[in-house]
This record gives structure tokens, sequence and C-alpha cells, in this order.
DNA sequence: GGATTGAGCCGTTCCTGGAG
DNA sequence: CTCCAGGAACGGCTCAATCC
């Protein structure tokens, strides 16, 4: 026995069998900007000395050692690196976890999260919370997407009070388990001998919803805190502890019995929490409430807002005057707010600059809305209460009514007594655009099947419709066209809010396809022209933005426009056979958007030109690829030819090298790592190998046998073989 | 330095369609 | 019908460009 008193030692050879059994760790940077994460291995016995010596070179991604090694207390002390352990055996990935070594719950006391419909109802529950006396600090956040949500952390005392409360009402269960404590809440473990790989998810789940703990904490492989290293997420730097110590091993019996582990109770409790989940999509918004255990949601149904807001405007006047859209728009912002609103009295006395008057908005007694006279526009209306703010009545109407844009011009105008007429341009516009709504509505399965293929799935089809429509209420002006075509712009993060998406990245992927498949084109940057690029014209486009999310004065938000994508929306019903071909095309290539939709991975599968009309920066094609793609060509080649096939898995096992040509000009030899020759066989397969081999995928027992596969699994594996 | 955007890589989770 | 591999979605992180 070692006579140490190192107490992470302790801790994790409570886990292990043996002395020379392996342990992953990993760090984490705890603060933003920290650095990167970094991979250690160590067996045991290792470390069986003062953890001010645990030392090692980190493991990189592709299996190389760094160049100095780590000191993993200082690490965590001075650089605030988080210093965590894998807990089950086996490696640092799911995948090669073999030996599950513990149940564990991470229960978290310190955060809860709110999410709120508005910034207005956001600071309303900031004030109320801030009040209750329980936080130490209360936070309005809003997501790039421009959602809501309130995020409070407890005070050190309530998270104490709470740990407190969570340790007496689960004595009995964590009876034999370790128990760690970190900042926020606890660690607890129940060391187990013999449970399988597959029962592990499910037992995990079962606790998470018994104990109410992070539902993310229940992957294989994942990481947990070590003891006696430093937490330092918050202001109090905090050293985890180990609480309670047991040497009790259970079995998967044991533990079913003595926890009461039931499954069924856990499909209900899936079940009641999908319901809870469930959004409406288009017409209600729900709102939810997540608290700290980060999995009690209360769903409630929000107002249209706008909708009962106690506002009037006047009646429309016999037309006096035609004038374009655009021209329109100049008009009604060009005009007080008061000559569309009749109700309240939204006029400026004479010789001021102001008037108050009692928010139409919400419930307001003392009025707490103001007109004013803004340096860039003619007349703002901002409530300081709910905060609900406009730059000229277009904003009021649409608020109250949730008109488009574009129609609530059309009304404004007749209110002064102007009439809103197309130009030329415009009507054909509008044809094109009227074209595809119905285009979308026809039997498109039958007439395109591989152009249907692509829109069907996904809700692209909403997109599409979405996209068109965008096109049709944003028509910026002749001047400024593109093939005669309308020029819009959309941010991927607005289209995402929009369309109810998750991620930026779907919506961007999606976009992307759409463009491959030419129901768009992207407007080429030398064709915008330079005034729209200017700051000052995109502030004005951007307020157009800021009036359709009906959000507060958008002066801060309208200052930041950059990158922005144009397009123009195409002809779908002329070009539909030409989308056809190349939805055609994509799927006789297994395009896939995972693996192509980038600017290397499409350039590979569909050549240089149709990649620049998806992705216009100047990126190029790595050199490094297509040198290890001569490689692999070589190899099918002659394995082809030796013995008449060619097994995919094979090549990604061979040790391939290949020649590259280092930044000072001097060639060196590298050996491929598995990623390298994964992407360039999932990226670009199908076209090195030129006309004269087809990829199969073959699973049966007896066809798998014939090229010379003896294991018994069902496992596809990929074979190239002669046309 | 902070914020924001498009774009990249990588790993996990959810879902589906085809093989058996 | 079941089962599972692969596709899509999602989320974490980085990075460069860009502006205040």
């Amino acid at each position: 026995m070692s006579s140490n008193n190192n107490i992470a030692y302790k801790f994790l050879s409570l886990f292990s069998s043996s002395e020379d059994e392996e342990f992953h760790f990993r760090t984490f940077p705890e603060q933003k900007g920290g650095g990167y994460a970094k991979n250690f291995v160590h067996k045991l016995d290792e470390l069986n000395k003062d953890i001010s010596k645990w030392s090692s070179q980190a493991i990189k991604r592709d299996g190389t050692p760094e160049k100095y090694p780590t000191h993993y207390k200082s690490y965590n002390e001075k650089k605030k690196h988080g210093f965590y352990f894998v807990v089950n055996f086996g490696g640092s990935t799911d995948d090669k976890i073999k030996k599950i070594r513990a149940f564990y719950i991470d229960v978290d006391f310190a955060k809860e999260k709110h999410s709120v419909n508005s910034e207005g109802e956001a600071q309303k529950l900031a004030g109320e919370l801030k009040e209750t006396g329980r936080y130490k600090k209360v936070q309005v956040n809003r997501t790039k997407s421009g959602n809501h949500f309130v995020t409070a952390r407890f005070t050190k005392k309530e998270v104490l009070l709470a740990k407190n409360e969570f340790l007496d009402k689960h004595s009995e269960a964590f009876k034999d388990a370790l128990i760690v404590e970190t900042y926020s809440g606890f660690h607890i473990y129940w060391l187990v001998s013999n449970c399988s790989i597959s029962l592990f998810a499910k037992i995990e789940e079962y606790l998470i919803f018994k104990f109410k703990s992070d539902p993310q904490v229940k992957n294989l492989s994942r990481v947990l805190r070590v003891p006696e290293f430093v937490h330092q997420k918050y202001e109090e730097p905090f050293q985890i502890r180990v609480l309670q110590w047991t040497e009790r091993r259970f079995t998967v019996d044991e533990f079913t019995s003595e926890l009461n582990v039931n499954f069924q109770w856990v499909e209900e409790q899936k079940k009641k929490e999908k319901v809870l989940q469930t959004k409406g999509y288009g017409k209600k918004s729900f709102k939810e409430v997540i608290d700290h255990t980060g999995l009690e949601r209360t769903v409630t149904e929000t107002e249209f807002k706008g909708k009962n807001a106690d506002i009037e405007f006047v009646y429309p006047k016999p037309t006096v005057k035609k004038v374009t859209f655009s021209e329109a728009i100049q008009e009604i912002k060009s005009r007080p707010i008061s000559d569309f609103v009749s109700k309240p009295d939204m006029s400026i006395n004479p010789g001021e600059s102001k008037t108050r008057v009692c928010c139409p908005f919400h419930n307001d007694t003392n009025p707490s809305a103001e007109v004013f006279t803004s340096k860039r526009h003619q007349q703002v209306f901002y409530c300081h209460s709910c905060q609900v703010g406009t730059k000229d009545a277009i904003g009021l109407y649409m608020i109250k009514t949730h008109s488009s844009f574009r129609n609530t011009v059309k009304r404004l105008a007749a209110m002064i007594g102007i009439k809103v007429v197309k130009t030329e341009w415009e009507q054909d516009l509008k044809e094109i655009y009227d074209d595809n709504r119905e285009f979308l509505e026809q039997d498109l399965e039958l007439m395109y099947p591989n152009l249907y293929y692509y829109i069907s799935q996904y809700g692209r089809i909403t997109y599409l419709r979405y996209l068109n429509d965008k096109g049709s209420v944003n028509i910026l002006s002749e001047e400024f066209s593109y093939e005669e075509k309308n020029v819009y712009f959309a941010s991927m993060s607005f289209i995402k809010k929009e369309l109810n998406k998750k991620s930026v990245k779907t919506v961007h992927r999606t976009v992307c396809l759409l463009l491959l498949l030419g129901f768009f084109k992207r407007v080429p940057e030398e064709f915008i022209p330079e005034r729209f690029r200017k700051n000052a014209e995109i502030k004005r486009l951007d307020i157009k933005l800021e009036l359709k999310e009906q959000g507060p004065l958008g002066e801060k938000r309208a200052e930041f426009v950059r990158n922005i994508n144009f397009y123009i929306v195409q002809n779908w019903a002329d070009l539909a056979f030409e989308i056809e071909q190349m939805a055609f095309l994509l799927r006789e290539k297994g395009f896939s958007l995972n693996k192509h939709m980038n600017k290397i991975g499409l350039t590979k599968l569909m050549g240089e030109e149709i990649a620049n009309r998806v992705f216009q920066d100047d990126r190029r094609v790595n050199q490094k690829f297509d040198r290890l793609e001569e490689k692999i060509k070589e190899i099918v080649d002659t394995e082809i030819s030796e013995v008449g096939y060619c097994r995919v898995d094979d090549v990604l096992s061979r040790q391939i090298r290949y020649q590259i040509t280092e930044s000072d000009g001097k060639k060196k030899i590298k050996k491929a790592t598995f990623k390298e020759k994964e992407d360039v066989i999932t990226r670009s397969l199908s076209t090195i190998l030129e006309d004269k081999y087809i990829v199969k995928t073959v699973q049966s027992k007896e066809k798998k046998k014939l090229f010379g596969y003896t294991k018994n699994d069902t496992k596809k594996i990929k074979v190239i073989l002669n046309k």
C-alpha cells in the first residue's frame, strides 16, 4: 500500500481494478478565450505521487504529442483550465469505451434560465427576480437570432441551501455513493462492476429523471472534474472535494433493486416531456420556462403582441397622387406620425420637441411613451415602459395589425391620399413571384422527381416559399437589379428566426443547397452598387428589417450589418428542367449535405464553376487533398488489377504516405491520418474513379464472402468494382 | 477588446429507409 | 415486421474579416 495522502489518486483508484489501468484526462478552458482543450492519458500507478507533480505532454487530435509537458495543477490554477477525467474505461470517445466503471449524475444549483418573448418581458422578469434577493446576478440576454432570455445566478447562500436540501432528500439513495462537491452542485457516482455498454445509457436516463440532474450527462465518454483541482468558472475559485467516500461496488442487479430502477417510468416521463416541448408553427408561439434542474418546463401560449393595442388609424382619403412604392415610403417617412394616427393624439405642439402619450401597447395610465423628433428620422415613437418603439408610422401599423411591409405601406399611403402604382419592372417581377408560388403547388413529384426529392424533405419547400415571398415584399428599386431581377438580402440568422429553425448552420446549408439546385442566384459582389455597400445605405435597409422584427429602437443594431448575401429569385417554372437536371446529377453522384456542402467537397464533386456559384469566397482546394487523392487512386487501380475488387475499408486502414511542399519550399513526406484518408474518400471517391469503376454497398453475408470478408456481422461494406 | 458574420471541423443525437 | 447504418440536424469550438 502506498503511504501518500494524495486524495485525487485515492479517488481515481476506486474506479480501477488494477494499478496499470489507463485513465483518460482532459483540460478545458473555464473562461472564454482561455485556449484549447487538451487530452492526456495515464496509467494509474503513474499518478501515485503528489498532484503538483502530475504532468505529461498533451495528445493532439491526430495522436501526436504536444511539444511541452503540462503540469496539471499549475495549469489548472494559473491558466484556469478545469481538469477532468473520463469516468468509464477505454478511451476518450464514446466508441472507445469498453468498460463501465460507474453510474454518475451531475446536479447543478447555480443557475436558472428563463426564455421569454420580448426584451420588455425579459426586463420585467429580471426585475422581479432581483427583488427576491435570492440571486447574485441577473442578466438579460439576447441570442443571435433575437430571442430573449434571462439568466440568473443564485447567491452562494441559496446554492448552499439547495445543496443541503438535495443531500437530505436523497440520503437513502446516496448511502453507498461517492459524493463529490463542485461549486454549483454535486457529482454523484455509484461504482459498478458488471454493467454492459448498452444498459448504461438506460440506467443513466433513469437517474437523470429521478434526480433531475443535467440531462446531457449520460454519454459513455463523459468527463467529470477530478477532486483537489480548482473550479474557476465563477468569481470565487472552488476546490473540488470528496464529501463522501465508499468502496462499495454495485452489481447491476443490486443497483437496480436498491435504487428502484424503473424503465417504464422513464418512458412515461419522456412522453410527458415531449408533449411539453411541442411547439406551434407559425400561428402560435409558446413560452418555455426552464428551472434550474433543466427539466421542468411550463409552457404557456403567448399573446398576439399588439393585437389589443388601444390605437386607431385615420381613414383613407381620396386619391390625389399616384406614386411608386419606394416614393410612397419616402412620403410616409417624411410625415409626422400624427398624420396617420387618430387615437391617441400623437401630434407635437408647435415650439416643442416632443409629446408624451399613454402607451397604447400596454395598460398605461401615466403617459410613459413619447413621440419625438430624432436627428436621423422625422419622428420616433418609443415607450419607456414596455419598450415598444418604431421610427415611423409604418412600424406602428405593422405591430398593431401584423401586416406585411408592402401592405402596410399601401394602406398608410391611402390614408394620406396616395395610391401606390407598380412600374412595369415591378409588374414583371410580381409575375415571377406569383408564378413561383403556383409552381410549388403543382404535382412536382410526377413531373420533376429529382427536384421533388430534394425539396420535399425537411421543410425545404417552406424555405422556397419564404425566400420567394421575402423577395416579393422587399422590392428595392429598379436601378438596383441584377439580370433584370429584384435583388434583396437576407442574413442567415434572420431566416433562422423567421423559419423557427434551431441552427444557423442548418439554414446556411439549406440555402446553399437551393442555390446549388438553381432556385436562387447569389449576386456577385462586384455587381452590388457601391452605395448599397456603404454603411449609410445598409443602415437604411436594416431599418426595414428592424421594423419587421417589431423590436425596440434598432439604433445600435443598425450599426452592425456587414457581410450580407444578396439574392435574386429565379423563374422556377422556366428553369424547372435545368433544376431537375442538376438534382439528377447530384443524386447520381451521391451528393450529401454533410460531406459536400463546402467548397472543397463541392469542387471535387461538381467542378469549380458550380462550387463558385454557391461559395463565392476565393478559398482553394487544398494541395494536400490532391496529392492524397492521387495516391488513393493508385491503390484502387493496383488492387482492382490484382484481385478484381477493392474494399473501401482496406484503403482506409492502409498506411499512405504522400508528398507535401512546406511553406519554405522544402518537400516532405507525410503520413496520412485516418481522418485525411476518410475525407478524400467521402468527398471525392466518385470523382477520382473516372468512368471505369463503380462503388457498391454490400451487406449480405454471401456477397461479402465474395470480397473476402469473413466477419459474422451485418455491417455494410463498400467495394469498388470494374464497371 | 468586443461583437458579429460566414465559414470551417468534429462529435453526438435523432430519424429514416432499405436490407433481411 | 425489426434492425441498424447513414443522413441530417444540432451544438461546441475556432478563425478571419470588419467595425466601433
